[in-house]
DNA sequence: CTGTTAGCGCCTTCAG
DNA sequence: CTGAAGGCGCTAACAG
C-alpha cells in the first residue's frame, strides 16, 4: 500500500484496487455498466480508503452544484425558522445542502447575499423576500438561478412560489367566534399596507356577511406587538362581543389588557389569535389560533426547486397555497 | 464583442480586455503585481462581463474551500437560532457561506450531517452537540476539519469551544433576590443530569452561602415546561420568600400558578427566570430574567474558526466563556 | 465492460 | 510586469 494523501482521491481508489478511474467513476456514478466483481471490489476499496467524492470538483466538471441557498429576514423569528426546518429537512434528503442567508431585514445584505450566491453557482435559492422591490429577485433569475418565493405569490411565469392562505385563516377565524356565540367581533389588525393584514381582514369580512345581524368593526394597531394589544384593550370604549387579533402577540396583549379592566375571557369577551406562536400555548388562558403549516412552505419550496432542476424542461412553475387550521384552546367557546 | 456564455469565465474577461488569463487573476488576487493602468482596464471589463470568480474551481485550485459548517439539534428553538444569526453575521462578515445543518435532535442526523460537511471539504464546523459522545466530534477532527463546539466547554488539546456561565447566571439570580428582601428562595430546577441545571443551582448557592441567614431550597420539575412550573407551584405547601426558576417557562408557569393562588407577584414571592426568551418579556407580569449573549456565542465560535483557519500554525485552542446579565423586570423587588 | 483522453474554471510556478 | 503551461479531483465522451 502507497502512502496516499488525506482524503483520498479518486485516483488512490483506482490505483488501490488496480482499475481506472474512470471505472471507479462508474462503480459510483452508473454501476449498471460495470461488472458486478470488478463494481463490488472497487466498493469494498471505496470503504477501506474511506474514500468520498469531491463534490465541488464533480460539480465543476458535471456543471452540477449542490447547494441551495436560503435568504430570510430573520432566522431568530419563529416563523421563518420553521420554514429553514422544512427547508433544510427536505434539502437533506434530497442530498442537498443548505446555504443560510439570513439578511437581518437589511434590503442591502439580501442583495449581497443574492449575489454571493450566484457567485457560489448554486443551484437554486428559496427565499422570503424582503420588501416590495421585484427587481432584486429577478436580477437573480436573469442569472439563470431557479428561485422560489415563500410567503408571497409570485406571477407564474416569473417562478413557482409557496404561500399561505391568509384570507382562509380570517374566516375560520371570525367564523369560529360566530359559532361560539358571538354577533359583534372587533378585528384588531397591523395596517393593510402588509398583504397578510390585509387578507386576514377580508377573511373575517367573507365570515360575517355569510351570517345575519353579525357586525364586524376593526381598530388598527400601530405595531403588532404584546404592548400594543394591551393598549387597545385599554382604550376600548365599548366591548364587543369576541375579538380577533391578526397575530399571536396583538391577542395576548389583548387578553392581558381584558383581564386588568376586569373582563373574563372568554365569558365576556372570546379571543382569537393568529400564527400559533409559542406564546399562544403559554399564555395564563391558553390561546385559541390560527395555525399555519410554515414548516411545510419551507419544505415545498425546496422541492419545488428539485422539480424545477431535475425537470428542468418540463417543468411548470406553480403557486401552492397552503390551508391554515384553526386551534381551539381557552380563550373562545363560551363554558 | 465575441459571444461568450453565462456565466463569464475568467478567460472571457481575459479576451475581452485584451490580457491573458494570469493577468486576470493577478489583478484579482495580487493587484500590487500588475500594472495599475491595466489593472484598470481589466476591472472594467470584469464589470461590464459581471464576472465573477467561481468558488468551487477556485477551492479546488488552491485547496482553500470557503463554507463552513453549522450543526444544531433544532433551529426552531430560539437559543439555536440566535446562535445561528450570530454565526451567519460573522460568516459573512468573513465572506464564508454558511450551510445550516438541523439534526432535530436525531444522533444519527447529527452524523450524517457531519459526513455531509466532511465530503464537501467544509473548512470548519461550529456545532451545538447532541449528547455526551465525544466520538462523533472526533472523527471529524481526525479528518482535519476544525472544530468549534458552543455552549459546552472541550478540552482544550481537542479545540477551541464557546460557552455561557451558567454559575455566574445562577448566583447573579438569587444575588439579585437576596438584595430584593428575600431571605428564603426555593429553586426551581430541571433535572442536574443537564449540565446548565447543575451550574445555575451551584451559583444559587453560592449566592446564599455569602449571606447570613439566607436559606435554599430546590424542587426538581419534571420538565421545563409552563405547565410543570404551574404544577409546582400548585403542589407548594409552604411558600418561600422568592423563587429562582432555572429557566423561563418554568417561571411563567410559576408566575401563572402562583397567581391563581392569589398570591401576588412581587409582592408575595418574587419570581426570576433564565434566558430571557420572548416569553419573559409578554408574561402577564413581565420577567426579571437572566439574559445570556447567545449571538456572541455563534459569532465568536465562527471567529474562532476563522481564526484556526487563517493561523492554523499559531493558533492555540481557547474556550471562551461569556457571562450572563440580569435583566430586572416587574417580577422581582418588592413595589 | 474497461481504459484513455480531454477538459470543467481557476490559480500558480516559471520563463520571458 | 505579463504570458504560457500544468494541475487541482472529477466526469464524460470515445475507443478498444
Amino acid at each position: 500500500m502507497t502512502t496516499s494523501r488525506l482524503p483520498a482521491r479518486i485516483q488512490d481508489v483506482a490505483a488501490a484496487a488496480g482499475v481506472s478511474v474512470s471505472t471507479v467513476s462508474n462503480v459510483l456514478n452508473r454501476p449498471e455498466r460495470v461488472n458486478a466483481r470488478t463494481a463490488d471490489r472497487v466498493r469494498s476499496v471505496i470503504a477501506a480508503l474511506d474514500y468520498v467524492p469531491h463534490p465541488g470538483a464533480a460539480g465543476l466538471r458535471s456543471g452540477r452544484a449542490s447547494s441551495i441557498g436560503l435568504v430570510l429576514p430573520d432566522i431568530v423569528n419563529s416563523f421563518y425558522a420553521r420554514i429553514a426546518r422544512g427547508a433544510a429537512e427536505a434539502a437533506y434528503e434530497h442530498g442537498f445542502s443548505l446555504v443560510l442567508c439570513d439578511s437581518g431585514d437589511h434590503p442591502d445584505r439580501e442583495r449581497e447575499y443574492f449575489d454571493m450566491l450566484a457567485e457560489q453557482r448554486a443551484v437554486g435559492v428559496v427565499v422570503a423576500p424582503l420588501g416590495a422591490d421585484p427587481d432584486r429577485l429577478t436580477r437573480l433569475r436573469r442569472r439563470g438561478i431557479p428561485l422560489v418565493l415563500t410567503d408571497r405569490k409570485m406571477p407564474p411565469q416569473e417562478g413557482c412560489s409557496v404561500a399561505v392562505d391568509d384570507v382562509t385563516g380570517g374566516r375560520l377565524a371570525v367564523e369560529h367566534l360566530l359559532d361560539s356565540g358571538a354577533r359583534h367581533v372587533l378585528v384588531v389588525n397591523g395596517g393593510h399596507g402588509i398583504r397578510q393584514c390585509a387578507d386576514r381582514y377580508q377573511g373575517a369580512r367573507q365570515a360575517i356577511r355569510s351570517r345575519r345581524g353579525a357586525r364586524l368593526d376593526q381598530v388598527v394597531a400601530g405595531q403588532m406587538t404584546v404592548a400594543a394589544g394591551a393598549a387597545v384593550a385599554r382604550d376600548l370604549s365599548t366591548l364587543p362581543d369576541a375579538v380577533f387579533c391578526t397575530n399571536d402577540f396583538l391577542a395576548v396583549g389583548m387578553c392581558q389588557g381584558l383581564t386588568q379592566r376586569g373582563v373574563r375571557i372568554p365569558g365576556d369577551v372570546q379571543v382569537v389569535g393568529y400564527g400559533d406562536l409559542d406564546v399562544a400555548t403559554l399564555a395564563a388562558t391558553p390561546l385559541t389560533t390560527v395555525r399555519q403549516p410554515v414548516e411545510d412552505l419551507g419544505r415545498t419550496a425546496v422541492q419545488l426547486l428539485m422539480d424545477e432542476i431535475e425537470a428542468s424542461d418540463e417543468h411548470v412553475h406553480e403557486t401552492r397555497v397552503f390551508g391554515p387550521r384553526l386551534v381551539p384552546r381557552d380563550s373562545t367557546g363560551v363554558a
